[in-house]
DNA sequence: CTGGCAACGGTGATATTGTCACCAAGCGTA
DNA sequence: TACGCTTGGTGACAATATCACCGTTGCCAG
């Protein structure tokens, strides 16, 4: 696995960083490995570190007051939870919870390095703030999404996202209707009729693309 | 109106930092009025100024492809556009536009001004990323809203937070669907309903709140 | 002043999506 | 085997969106 040493060279977003920016993240951070299902962030548990992640998968959802569900992003590896850390800084709490996807492996870094490297370092400033501007401008895409896109076409375009290098997706239309935050008969008929059209196979908590163009072809409009 | 010397002192975010940053904001920083109904940022046109918000309101909202319209949040008087800020300094490119509801009095602030800030004033950092916070945490909170709130709550909420002091909304029902990014038949049907029931009077271009308790009661769950 | 036009709001029919209540099949475990 | 939990299926109904169309209002150019 990634060692101690050279984390950041492999980090897309930091390699080309000044040198006394490597040292600090290098030297002032701990590689730590955390299990699938764990929920890093929350309401109730903030970090106290801000999250390189090396290895894995973060998906970050919200509970509703009406005990809805939806899934809000996911952070990837090569990417950091820098809203995580700058709700930390700020007076609101946090309103979603971060839980492992899959076994993680990320680079944690206190809280006052973190700010003496936005304080000393204009590119890891420029590094912070264009991963806020993604997340933001992401979030933007998601509520035009879930204000005026077809079920349909949300549901074909997150099979296509969620599937493995085999077409499958192993989940269920639970999980599934949490990821579009809609509700699980919505999601069981539209697979129905997906199937109905053979762009798809259903098994007991699997689902297995047939034919990935149609798929593409229904969701084109964002991808 | 306010004066070149002290709009600082009566920013409440920024009242409170060191001399050096209030020295930095004044004098380096131009007053600018900008009539209502102006497109002060969007795909196409980016500042090159961050701006805080002296006086008026500007309105920040999304087109969809699909040619839907919604409000994403308001930018009120003693708050900052950081998001334009972020967005100018990442690659991505803004998704929405920055509209000016009132006239706006603004102190606008360069953007290498704007870095040197961040780079040397740990205050002014802590308030920086307060206002991503709040606007990431806003975001979240609205697409709870539009996913999972009825849109009788969702407009009763709104109609309460546009009105003015009189207890009227000067607006129409076509403005007022683009607020919840629903359809004007729906904001209009929606309305005869609260009319039905007492709540509200209707005159071409304005709502007036007749009985604001009710309204709240069902509002009940943000505000 | 007035005819035309655009903005505003109302209405019914229909499609889509969400909610509720309930059921049956699969699967693990006592 | 019996039990219980998870998963998925179904019908009825409610809420919301869409579409097509209409009448009214206010503006303004002729």
């Amino acid at each position: 696995m990634t060692s101690q040493e050279d984390w950041v060279e492999r980090f897309p977003g930091l390699s080309r960083m000044e040198p006394s920016v490597k040292q600090l993240l290098t030297t002032r951070s701990v590689i730590i490995d955390v299990p699938e299902g764990v929920t890093l962030f929350g309401p109730k548990n903030s970090p106290e570190n801000m999250l390189f992640l090396l290895d894995g998968t973060v998906r970050v959802q919200q509970v509703s007051e009406t005990g809805h569900e939806i899934v809000l992003y996911r952070i990837q590896a090569g990417q950091s939870c820098v809203l995580t850390t700058a709700c930390l800084l700020a007076y609101e709490d946090y309103a979603a919870d971060g839980i492992t996807e899959t076994p993680v492996q990320a680079a944690a870094v206190p809280r006052d390095v973190f700010d003496d490297l936005v304080s000393q370092s204009k590119s890891f400033r420029d590094f912070v703030f264009a991963a806020f501007s993604k997340r933001i401008t992401d979030l933007f895409r998601m509520i035009d999404e879930v204000a005026f896109q077809r079920i349909d076409v949300r549901l074909a375009d997150r099979l296509l996202s969620l599937a493995g290098p085999d077409d499958v997706v192993k989940t269920t239309h639970q999980k599934l209707s949490v990821e579009l935050g809609t509700a699980r008969e919505v999601v069981s008929r539209q697979l129905q009729e997906f199937h109905r059209r053979g762009w798809i196979d259903q098994a007991r908590g699997s689902v297995t693309l047939l034919d990935v163009d149609q798929l593409k072809r229904l969701a084109k409009h964002n991808i």
